[in-house]
DNA sequence: CACTTTCGTTGCGCCAAAACAAAGACCTCG
DNA sequence: CGAGGTCTTTGTTTTGGCGCAACGAAAGTG
Protein backbone atom coordinates (compact mmCIF):
# COMPACT_ATOMS: atom_id res chain seq x y z
CA UNK A 1 0.00 0.00 0.00
CA UNK A 2 1.57 3.33 -1.31
CA UNK A 3 -0.01 5.31 1.69
CA UNK A 4 -2.74 7.60 1.53
CA UNK A 5 -1.88 11.59 0.72
CA UNK A 6 -2.54 13.83 3.44
CA UNK A 7 -3.73 16.44 1.36
CA UNK A 8 -7.31 14.78 0.69
CA UNK A 9 -8.07 15.47 4.17
CA UNK A 10 -6.07 17.80 6.00
CA UNK A 11 -9.04 19.97 5.11
CA UNK A 12 -11.60 18.39 6.76
CA UNK A 13 -13.57 19.08 10.17
CA UNK A 14 -12.55 16.13 11.63
CA UNK A 15 -8.60 16.84 11.20
CA UNK A 16 -9.32 19.96 12.67
CA UNK A 17 -6.32 20.79 15.16
CA UNK A 18 -4.21 18.06 14.63
CA UNK A 19 -1.06 18.08 13.20
CA UNK A 20 0.50 16.68 10.31
CA UNK A 21 2.26 13.88 11.91
CA UNK A 22 -0.72 13.08 13.37
CA UNK A 23 -2.74 12.37 10.42
CA UNK A 24 0.14 10.81 8.97
CA UNK A 25 -0.14 8.39 11.54
CA UNK A 26 -3.89 7.44 11.62
CA UNK A 27 -3.45 7.35 7.54
CA UNK A 28 -1.00 4.77 7.85
CA UNK A 29 -3.09 2.53 9.60
CA UNK A 30 -6.15 2.84 6.83
CA UNK A 31 -7.21 1.63 3.48
CA UNK A 32 -8.76 2.79 0.74
CA UNK A 33 -11.62 1.12 -1.34
CA UNK A 34 -14.14 2.09 -4.20
CA UNK A 35 -17.66 1.81 -3.88
CA UNK A 36 -19.71 0.98 -7.01
CA UNK A 37 -23.42 2.58 -7.75
CA UNK A 38 -25.81 0.36 -5.54
CA UNK A 39 -22.86 -1.56 -4.09
CA UNK A 40 -22.69 -1.76 -0.12
CA UNK A 41 -20.03 -0.70 2.09
CA UNK A 42 -21.03 -2.91 5.06
CA UNK A 43 -24.57 -4.76 5.34
CA UNK A 44 -27.02 -3.53 8.48
CA UNK A 45 -26.47 -6.59 11.83
CA UNK A 46 -23.20 -7.15 10.31
CA UNK A 47 -20.36 -7.04 12.93
CA UNK A 48 -18.54 -3.84 13.10
CA UNK A 49 -15.07 -4.69 12.38
CA UNK A 50 -14.09 -1.44 10.82
CA UNK A 51 -15.66 2.50 10.54
CA UNK A 52 -14.99 5.06 7.52
CA UNK A 53 -14.58 8.49 6.31
CA UNK A 54 -16.50 8.69 2.73
CA UNK A 55 -14.10 10.76 0.88
CA UNK A 56 -15.61 11.17 -2.56
CA UNK A 57 -19.18 9.98 -3.82
CA UNK A 58 -22.37 9.86 -1.86
CA UNK A 59 -23.96 6.98 0.49
CA UNK A 60 -27.26 6.43 1.00
CA UNK A 61 -27.87 4.72 5.01
CA UNK A 62 -31.08 2.82 4.71
CA UNK A 63 -32.12 0.68 7.56
CA UNK A 64 -34.77 -2.20 7.17
CA UNK A 65 -37.41 -3.20 9.49
CA UNK A 66 -38.51 -6.55 10.78
CA UNK A 67 -41.36 -6.53 8.14
CA UNK A 68 -39.20 -5.40 5.49
CA UNK A 69 -40.07 -1.83 5.23
CA UNK A 70 -37.33 0.24 3.71
CA UNK A 71 -36.35 3.77 5.02
CA UNK A 72 -33.56 6.27 4.22
CA UNK A 73 -32.40 7.35 7.76
CA UNK A 74 -29.37 9.62 6.68
CA UNK A 75 -27.15 10.39 3.67
CA UNK A 76 -23.57 10.82 4.02
CA UNK A 77 -21.41 13.30 1.91
CA UNK A 78 -17.62 13.61 1.60
CA UNK A 79 -16.04 14.59 4.59
CA UNK A 80 -18.17 12.50 6.82
CA UNK A 81 -17.59 9.67 8.91
CA UNK A 82 -20.00 6.66 9.48
CA UNK A 83 -20.28 3.33 10.55
CA UNK A 84 -19.08 4.57 13.23
CA UNK A 85 -21.00 2.29 15.74
CA UNK A 86 -17.80 2.27 18.42
CA UNK A 87 -19.25 5.54 19.11
CA UNK A 88 -22.73 4.40 19.58
CA UNK A 89 -22.06 1.85 21.44
CA UNK A 90 -22.70 -1.23 19.49
CA UNK A 91 -21.24 -4.25 18.47
CA UNK A 92 -22.48 -4.13 15.10
CA UNK A 93 -24.20 -1.43 11.90
CA UNK A 94 -27.25 -0.34 12.59
CA UNK A 95 -28.09 0.20 9.41
CA UNK A 96 -26.59 -0.29 5.23
CA UNK A 97 -24.54 2.23 3.28
CA UNK A 98 -24.96 1.96 -0.50
CA UNK A 99 -23.46 4.36 -2.64
CA UNK A 100 -25.73 6.18 -4.79
CA UNK A 101 -22.85 7.49 -6.71
CA UNK A 102 -19.47 6.21 -7.24
CA UNK A 103 -17.67 6.31 -4.25
CA UNK A 104 -14.45 6.41 -2.34
CA UNK A 105 -13.93 5.52 1.24
CA UNK A 106 -11.69 5.72 3.80
CA UNK A 107 -11.37 2.18 6.47
CA UNK A 108 -10.00 2.17 9.85
CA UNK A 109 -9.98 -1.34 11.90
CA UNK A 110 -12.17 -0.25 14.90
CA UNK A 111 -9.41 -1.24 17.64
CA UNK A 112 -7.52 1.72 16.75
CA UNK A 113 -10.03 4.46 17.36
CA UNK A 114 -9.08 4.18 21.10
CA UNK A 115 -5.37 4.38 20.75
CA UNK A 116 -5.86 7.70 18.06
CA UNK A 117 -8.11 9.19 20.67
CA UNK A 118 -5.85 8.51 23.60
CA UNK A 119 -2.91 10.36 21.69
CA UNK A 120 -4.90 13.34 20.76
CA UNK A 121 -8.65 14.68 22.51
CA UNK A 122 -9.41 16.90 19.66
CA UNK A 123 -10.19 13.95 17.75
CA UNK A 124 -12.77 12.64 19.95
CA UNK A 125 -14.24 16.81 20.23
CA UNK A 126 -14.29 16.82 16.30
CA UNK A 127 -16.14 13.23 16.19
CA UNK A 128 -17.91 14.48 18.95
CA UNK A 129 -19.33 17.77 16.72
CA UNK A 130 -19.68 15.68 14.30
CA UNK A 131 -22.24 13.07 15.85
CA UNK A 132 -23.92 16.54 17.48
CA UNK A 133 -24.84 17.80 13.90
CA UNK A 134 -26.35 14.38 13.27
CA UNK A 135 -28.51 14.20 16.41
CA UNK A 136 -29.46 17.76 15.98
CA UNK A 137 -30.94 16.70 12.16
CA UNK A 138 -32.40 13.90 14.00
CA UNK A 139 -34.17 15.95 15.84
CA UNK A 140 -35.53 17.79 13.17
CA UNK A 141 -36.63 15.46 11.10
CA UNK A 142 -38.28 13.77 14.55
CA UNK A 143 -40.21 17.26 14.56
CA UNK A 144 -41.12 17.35 11.72
CA UNK A 145 -42.64 14.05 11.18
CA UNK A 146 -44.49 14.47 14.23
CA UNK A 147 -46.12 18.08 13.27
CA UNK A 148 -46.07 18.59 9.09
CA UNK A 149 -47.90 17.20 6.34
CA UNK A 150 -46.41 15.22 3.63
CA UNK A 151 -45.64 17.80 1.09
CA UNK A 152 -44.02 19.98 3.86
CA UNK A 153 -41.97 17.06 4.67
CA UNK A 154 -40.89 16.23 1.10
CA UNK A 155 -40.36 20.42 0.35
CA UNK A 156 -38.06 20.30 3.36
CA UNK A 157 -36.38 17.08 2.37
CA UNK A 158 -35.35 18.10 -1.07
CA UNK A 159 -34.24 21.78 0.46
CA UNK A 160 -32.16 19.67 2.67
CA UNK A 161 -30.92 17.93 -0.83
CA UNK A 162 -29.95 20.44 -2.60
CA UNK A 163 -28.08 22.16 0.19
CA UNK A 164 -26.12 19.38 0.35
CA UNK A 165 -25.68 18.32 -2.41
CA UNK A 166 -26.97 21.01 -4.80
CA UNK A 167 -24.84 21.69 -8.17
CA UNK A 168 -26.11 25.27 -9.78
CA UNK A 169 -26.83 25.17 -13.21
CA UNK A 170 -28.33 26.94 -15.80
CA UNK A 171 -31.85 26.81 -15.10
CA UNK A 172 -31.98 25.95 -11.31
CA UNK A 173 -30.27 23.84 -8.87
CA UNK A 174 -29.60 20.06 -9.68
CA UNK A 175 -29.29 17.25 -6.87
CA UNK A 176 -26.15 15.78 -7.76
CA UNK A 177 -26.52 12.23 -7.79
CA UNK A 178 -29.32 9.68 -9.00
CA UNK A 179 -32.45 10.09 -6.89
CA UNK A 180 -35.63 8.32 -7.37
CA UNK A 181 -38.86 9.25 -6.03
CA UNK A 182 -38.41 5.75 -3.78
CA UNK A 183 -35.57 7.84 -2.45
CA UNK A 184 -37.50 10.46 -1.01
CA UNK A 185 -40.45 8.35 0.03
CA UNK A 186 -37.93 6.91 1.78
CA UNK A 187 -36.40 10.01 3.94
CA UNK A 188 -40.07 11.77 4.08
CA UNK A 189 -41.99 8.52 5.72
CA UNK A 190 -44.49 8.56 3.28
CA UNK A 191 -45.07 6.53 -0.23
CA UNK A 192 -43.76 6.92 -4.00
CA UNK A 193 -47.11 7.34 -4.96
CA UNK A 194 -47.68 10.31 -3.27
CA UNK A 195 -44.20 11.90 -4.07
CA UNK A 196 -44.70 11.10 -7.48
CA UNK A 197 -47.94 13.10 -6.98
CA UNK A 198 -46.55 15.92 -5.27
CA UNK A 199 -43.80 16.28 -7.36
CA UNK A 200 -46.08 16.58 -10.46
CA UNK A 201 -47.75 19.19 -8.71
CA UNK A 202 -44.65 21.29 -8.12
CA UNK A 203 -44.09 20.78 -11.80
CA UNK A 204 -47.31 22.35 -13.12
CA UNK A 205 -46.15 25.03 -10.72
CA UNK A 206 -42.92 25.36 -12.00
CA UNK A 207 -41.05 24.79 -8.98
CA UNK A 208 -39.63 21.57 -10.03
CA UNK A 209 -38.24 19.73 -12.98
CA UNK A 210 -38.35 16.08 -12.64
CA UNK A 211 -36.65 13.43 -14.94
CA UNK A 212 -35.76 9.37 -13.69
CA UNK A 213 -33.79 9.75 -11.02
CA UNK A 214 -32.80 13.56 -11.42
CA UNK A 215 -34.37 16.15 -10.03
CA UNK A 216 -34.11 20.36 -10.43
CA UNK A 217 -34.95 22.68 -8.34
CA UNK A 218 -36.33 26.16 -10.26
CA UNK A 219 -37.34 28.08 -7.33
CA UNK A 220 -35.88 27.53 -4.26
CA UNK A 221 -37.48 30.10 -2.49
CA UNK A 222 -40.68 29.12 -3.55
CA UNK A 223 -40.42 25.66 -2.04
CA UNK A 224 -39.08 27.13 1.40
CA UNK A 225 -42.12 29.31 1.48
CA UNK A 226 -44.08 25.83 0.50
CA UNK A 227 -41.84 24.18 3.41
CA UNK A 228 -42.74 26.96 6.09
CA UNK A 229 -45.98 26.16 5.15
CA UNK A 230 -47.27 29.35 4.94
CA UNK A 231 -49.16 29.24 2.28
CA UNK A 232 -52.04 27.31 4.61
CA UNK B 1 -20.70 26.74 48.45
CA UNK B 2 -20.05 24.39 50.18
CA UNK B 3 -18.64 21.62 46.89
CA UNK B 4 -20.75 18.86 45.75
CA UNK B 5 -19.99 15.24 47.26
CA UNK B 6 -17.99 12.86 44.70
CA UNK B 7 -20.15 10.28 45.99
CA UNK B 8 -22.89 11.52 43.97
CA UNK B 9 -21.28 11.00 40.74
CA UNK B 10 -18.51 8.67 41.02
CA UNK B 11 -20.40 5.51 39.50
CA UNK B 12 -22.20 7.70 36.90
CA UNK B 13 -21.07 6.68 33.20
CA UNK B 14 -20.18 10.42 32.13
CA UNK B 15 -17.16 9.78 34.98
CA UNK B 16 -16.03 6.57 33.97
CA UNK B 17 -11.87 6.10 34.17
CA UNK B 18 -11.45 9.51 35.64
CA UNK B 19 -10.04 9.94 38.95
CA UNK B 20 -10.86 11.11 42.29
CA UNK B 21 -8.83 13.83 41.94
CA UNK B 22 -10.22 15.18 38.85
CA UNK B 23 -13.92 14.46 39.37
CA UNK B 24 -13.07 16.78 42.12
CA UNK B 25 -11.89 19.53 39.97
CA UNK B 26 -14.84 19.13 37.85
CA UNK B 27 -17.04 19.64 40.97
CA UNK B 28 -15.53 22.35 41.97
CA UNK B 29 -16.71 24.59 39.20
CA UNK B 30 -20.08 23.36 38.97
CA UNK B 31 -23.13 24.70 41.21
CA UNK B 32 -26.13 22.90 41.72
CA UNK B 33 -29.88 23.92 41.26
CA UNK B 34 -33.01 22.38 42.03
CA UNK B 35 -35.87 22.57 39.89
CA UNK B 36 -39.45 22.47 40.32
CA UNK B 37 -42.28 20.62 38.88
CA UNK B 38 -42.95 22.64 35.69
CA UNK B 39 -39.97 24.74 36.19
CA UNK B 40 -37.76 25.19 33.31
CA UNK B 41 -33.94 24.30 33.49
CA UNK B 42 -33.58 27.06 30.64
CA UNK B 43 -35.65 28.17 27.81
CA UNK B 44 -35.54 27.36 23.58
CA UNK B 45 -33.72 30.03 21.74
CA UNK B 46 -31.35 31.29 25.45
CA UNK B 47 -27.77 31.47 24.87
CA UNK B 48 -25.84 28.49 25.74
CA UNK B 49 -24.04 29.54 29.23
CA UNK B 50 -24.15 26.27 30.95
CA UNK B 51 -24.45 22.58 30.52
CA UNK B 52 -26.07 20.47 33.07
CA UNK B 53 -26.33 16.80 34.18
CA UNK B 54 -29.36 15.57 36.01
CA UNK B 55 -28.68 14.51 39.42
CA UNK B 56 -32.25 13.38 40.53
CA UNK B 57 -35.69 13.68 39.07
CA UNK B 58 -37.02 14.02 35.95
CA UNK B 59 -37.69 16.16 32.95
CA UNK B 60 -38.81 16.53 29.48
CA UNK B 61 -37.49 18.76 26.49
CA UNK B 62 -39.92 20.26 24.17
CA UNK B 63 -39.28 21.73 21.13
CA UNK B 64 -42.07 24.53 19.68
CA UNK B 65 -42.96 24.93 16.01
CA UNK B 66 -42.96 27.94 14.53
CA UNK B 67 -46.68 27.43 14.61
CA UNK B 68 -46.98 26.76 18.44
CA UNK B 69 -47.23 23.08 18.08
CA UNK B 70 -45.01 21.92 21.11
CA UNK B 71 -43.38 18.25 21.12
CA UNK B 72 -40.92 16.29 23.30
CA UNK B 73 -38.00 15.77 21.97
CA UNK B 74 -36.21 13.61 24.66
CA UNK B 75 -36.75 12.41 28.74
CA UNK B 76 -33.90 13.02 30.56
CA UNK B 77 -33.05 11.02 33.43
CA UNK B 78 -30.91 10.75 35.94
CA UNK B 79 -27.32 10.90 35.14
CA UNK B 80 -27.72 12.22 32.04
CA UNK B 81 -25.85 15.53 30.52
CA UNK B 82 -28.36 17.76 28.65
CA UNK B 83 -28.16 21.45 27.54
CA UNK B 84 -24.95 20.40 25.79
CA UNK B 85 -25.28 22.90 23.21
CA UNK B 86 -21.22 23.10 22.57
CA UNK B 87 -21.44 19.25 20.64
CA UNK B 88 -23.90 20.30 18.96
CA UNK B 89 -21.94 23.14 17.46
CA UNK B 90 -24.82 25.64 18.38
CA UNK B 91 -24.89 29.10 20.45
CA UNK B 92 -28.32 28.80 21.57
CA UNK B 93 -30.29 25.44 23.62
CA UNK B 94 -32.53 23.85 21.25
CA UNK B 95 -35.17 22.89 23.53
CA UNK B 96 -36.96 23.69 26.93
CA UNK B 97 -36.21 21.08 29.37
CA UNK B 98 -39.23 21.29 31.61
CA UNK B 99 -39.29 19.56 35.65
CA UNK B 100 -42.01 16.67 35.15
CA UNK B 101 -40.59 15.45 39.36
CA UNK B 102 -39.12 17.95 41.56
CA UNK B 103 -35.29 17.45 40.46
CA UNK B 104 -31.50 18.23 41.40
CA UNK B 105 -29.68 19.31 37.92
CA UNK B 106 -25.40 19.86 38.01
CA UNK B 107 -24.65 23.21 36.25
CA UNK B 108 -21.25 24.08 34.78
CA UNK B 109 -20.13 27.23 32.59
CA UNK B 110 -20.06 25.68 28.84
CA UNK B 111 -16.42 27.33 28.78
CA UNK B 112 -14.75 24.51 31.15
CA UNK B 113 -15.86 21.78 28.80
CA UNK B 114 -12.76 22.25 26.88
CA UNK B 115 -10.28 22.45 29.41
CA UNK B 116 -11.65 19.15 30.97
CA UNK B 117 -11.67 17.38 27.74
CA UNK B 118 -7.50 18.68 27.16
CA UNK B 119 -7.21 16.95 30.78
CA UNK B 120 -8.65 14.16 30.66
CA UNK B 121 -9.88 12.45 26.51
CA UNK B 122 -11.97 9.94 28.68
CA UNK B 123 -14.31 12.39 29.22
CA UNK B 124 -14.70 13.34 25.46
CA UNK B 125 -15.11 9.64 24.82
CA UNK B 126 -17.91 9.33 27.72
CA UNK B 127 -19.53 12.43 26.40
CA UNK B 128 -19.59 10.90 22.89
CA UNK B 129 -21.33 7.62 23.66
CA UNK B 130 -23.87 9.28 25.91
CA UNK B 131 -24.52 11.31 22.64
CA UNK B 132 -24.42 8.17 20.40
CA UNK B 133 -27.10 6.37 22.25
CA UNK B 134 -29.00 9.26 22.06
CA UNK B 135 -28.64 9.53 17.74
CA UNK B 136 -29.56 5.37 18.17
CA UNK B 137 -32.64 6.49 19.90
CA UNK B 138 -33.42 9.41 17.84
CA UNK B 139 -33.34 6.54 14.50
CA UNK B 140 -34.98 4.29 16.08
CA UNK B 141 -37.58 6.64 16.47
CA UNK B 142 -37.60 8.28 13.00
CA UNK B 143 -38.05 4.79 12.05
CA UNK B 144 -41.15 4.16 13.83
CA UNK B 145 -42.87 7.65 12.79
CA UNK B 146 -41.88 6.88 8.99
CA UNK B 147 -43.25 2.58 9.22
CA UNK B 148 -45.39 2.50 12.12
CA UNK B 149 -48.99 3.56 13.58
CA UNK B 150 -50.08 5.03 15.63
CA UNK B 151 -50.81 2.27 18.15
CA UNK B 152 -47.46 0.58 17.61
CA UNK B 153 -45.79 3.79 18.47
CA UNK B 154 -47.56 4.74 21.49
CA UNK B 155 -46.87 0.99 22.20
CA UNK B 156 -43.36 1.71 21.64
CA UNK B 157 -43.19 5.35 23.56
CA UNK B 158 -44.78 3.67 26.88
CA UNK B 159 -42.31 0.17 26.75
CA UNK B 160 -39.49 2.87 26.72
CA UNK B 161 -40.77 4.89 29.19
CA UNK B 162 -41.41 1.73 31.80
CA UNK B 163 -37.86 0.43 30.77
CA UNK B 164 -36.33 3.82 32.16
CA UNK B 165 -38.66 4.93 34.36
CA UNK B 166 -40.41 1.98 35.47
CA UNK B 167 -41.02 0.89 39.00
CA UNK B 168 -42.30 -2.07 40.04
CA UNK B 169 -45.37 -2.55 41.95
CA UNK B 170 -47.77 -4.93 43.04
CA UNK B 171 -49.87 -5.02 40.35
CA UNK B 172 -47.75 -4.09 37.64
CA UNK B 173 -44.88 -1.51 36.28
CA UNK B 174 -45.62 2.05 36.86
CA UNK B 175 -44.40 4.49 35.24
CA UNK B 176 -42.29 6.83 37.75
CA UNK B 177 -43.53 10.19 37.46
CA UNK B 178 -46.32 12.61 36.59
CA UNK B 179 -47.35 11.94 32.62
CA UNK B 180 -50.50 12.84 30.90
CA UNK B 181 -52.23 11.69 27.43
CA UNK B 182 -50.97 15.26 25.98
CA UNK B 183 -47.47 14.69 27.02
CA UNK B 184 -47.31 10.93 25.48
CA UNK B 185 -49.33 12.23 22.10
CA UNK B 186 -46.19 14.63 21.82
CA UNK B 187 -44.12 11.95 22.06
CA UNK B 188 -45.30 9.67 19.26
CA UNK B 189 -46.51 12.76 16.99
CA UNK B 190 -50.36 12.49 18.02
CA UNK B 191 -53.06 14.17 19.33
CA UNK B 192 -54.41 13.52 22.95
CA UNK B 193 -57.61 12.24 21.81
CA UNK B 194 -56.40 9.44 19.75
CA UNK B 195 -53.87 8.54 22.86
CA UNK B 196 -56.96 8.71 24.90
CA UNK B 197 -58.70 6.51 22.75
CA UNK B 198 -56.14 3.79 22.28
CA UNK B 199 -55.14 3.65 26.22
CA UNK B 200 -58.89 2.83 26.71
CA UNK B 201 -58.65 0.44 24.81
CA UNK B 202 -55.67 -1.05 26.74
CA UNK B 203 -57.42 -0.74 29.77
CA UNK B 204 -60.32 -2.36 28.42
CA UNK B 205 -58.13 -5.84 27.63
CA UNK B 206 -56.41 -5.64 30.75
CA UNK B 207 -53.17 -4.28 29.22
CA UNK B 208 -52.90 -1.44 31.36
CA UNK B 209 -54.41 0.79 34.13
CA UNK B 210 -54.77 4.35 33.82
CA UNK B 211 -55.43 7.53 35.71
CA UNK B 212 -55.31 11.72 36.44
CA UNK B 213 -51.22 11.89 35.09
CA UNK B 214 -50.49 8.41 35.83
CA UNK B 215 -50.00 4.53 33.95
CA UNK B 216 -49.49 1.10 35.22
CA UNK B 217 -48.61 -1.41 33.02
CA UNK B 218 -50.41 -4.56 34.09
CA UNK B 219 -49.27 -6.76 31.05
CA UNK B 220 -45.65 -5.23 29.61
CA UNK B 221 -44.98 -8.52 27.42
CA UNK B 222 -48.86 -8.14 25.62
CA UNK B 223 -47.96 -4.24 24.78
CA UNK B 224 -44.36 -5.64 23.36
CA UNK B 225 -46.29 -8.35 21.03
CA UNK B 226 -48.57 -4.84 20.13
CA UNK B 227 -45.54 -3.07 19.44
CA UNK B 228 -44.22 -5.68 17.04
CA UNK B 229 -47.37 -5.60 15.43
CA UNK B 230 -47.68 -9.37 15.18
CA UNK B 231 -51.45 -8.38 15.51
CA UNK B 232 -52.70 -8.04 12.60
C1' DC C 1 -33.97 -4.23 -32.36
C1' DA C 2 -37.20 -6.77 -29.64
C1' DC C 3 -37.35 -8.06 -24.74
C1' DT C 4 -37.06 -7.26 -19.95
C1' DT C 5 -36.61 -4.54 -16.08
C1' DT C 6 -36.85 -0.51 -13.57
C1' DC C 7 -38.92 3.81 -12.68
C1' DG C 8 -42.59 7.18 -12.97
C1' DT C 9 -47.55 8.79 -13.44
C1' DT C 10 -52.35 8.85 -12.49
C1' DG C 11 -57.18 7.41 -11.12
C1' DC C 12 -60.13 5.60 -7.51
C1' DG C 13 -61.88 3.74 -3.12
C1' DC C 14 -61.08 3.38 1.57
C1' DC C 15 -59.56 3.88 6.26
C1' DA C 16 -56.86 5.60 10.17
C1' DA C 17 -56.58 9.33 12.58
C1' DA C 18 -57.18 14.39 12.91
C1' DA C 19 -60.50 18.04 13.75
C1' DC C 20 -64.43 19.42 16.00
C1' DA C 21 -67.40 19.14 20.00
C1' DA C 22 -69.10 18.41 24.54
C1' DA C 23 -69.36 16.54 28.84
C1' DG C 24 -67.42 14.20 32.83
C1' DA C 25 -63.63 13.31 36.43
C1' DC C 26 -60.30 14.95 39.43
C1' DC C 27 -57.35 18.44 41.79
C1' DT C 28 -56.46 22.85 44.09
C1' DC C 29 -57.23 26.65 46.62
C1' DG C 30 -59.61 30.44 48.53
C1' DC D 1 -67.08 23.05 50.29
C1' DG D 2 -67.93 25.31 46.19
C1' DA D 3 -65.59 27.53 42.08
C1' DG D 4 -62.44 27.26 38.51
C1' DG D 5 -58.90 24.99 36.41
C1' DT D 6 -56.69 21.00 34.32
C1' DC D 7 -56.94 16.56 32.53
C1' DT D 8 -59.57 12.80 30.41
C1' DT D 9 -63.13 10.40 27.95
C1' DT D 10 -66.16 9.65 24.31
C1' DG D 11 -69.10 10.73 20.08
C1' DT D 12 -69.38 12.56 15.30
C1' DT D 13 -67.56 14.41 11.12
C1' DT D 14 -64.02 15.10 7.81
C1' DT D 15 -59.92 14.31 5.20
C1' DG D 16 -55.05 13.30 3.94
C1' DG D 17 -52.72 10.11 1.96
C1' DC D 18 -52.17 4.96 1.53
C1' DG D 19 -53.26 0.66 -0.99
C1' DC D 20 -54.39 -1.14 -5.16
C1' DA D 21 -54.18 -1.14 -10.02
C1' DA D 22 -53.06 -0.17 -14.60
C1' DC D 23 -50.43 2.14 -17.87
C1' DG D 24 -46.51 4.70 -19.95
C1' DA D 25 -41.70 5.79 -20.52
C1' DA D 26 -36.87 5.16 -20.24
C1' DA D 27 -32.76 2.35 -19.53
C1' DG D 28 -30.34 -1.78 -19.77
C1' DT D 29 -29.50 -6.61 -22.12
C1' DG D 30 -28.50 -10.14 -25.25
Amino acid sequence: MAGIDRSLVRALPLFEKLSDLEIDRMLARATLRRVLPGEAVFEQGQKATQFFLLLHGRLKVTQVTADGQQIIVRMVHPGDIFGFAKALQREDYPGTPTAAAESVVICWPTEVWGMFVEQNPHLAVNAMQSIGQRLQEAHTRIREMATEEVERRVAHAVLRLIDQAGKKEATGIRIDFPISRQDIAEMTGTTLHTVSRILSAWEAKGLVKGGRQKLLVRDAAGLQILAEGLTS
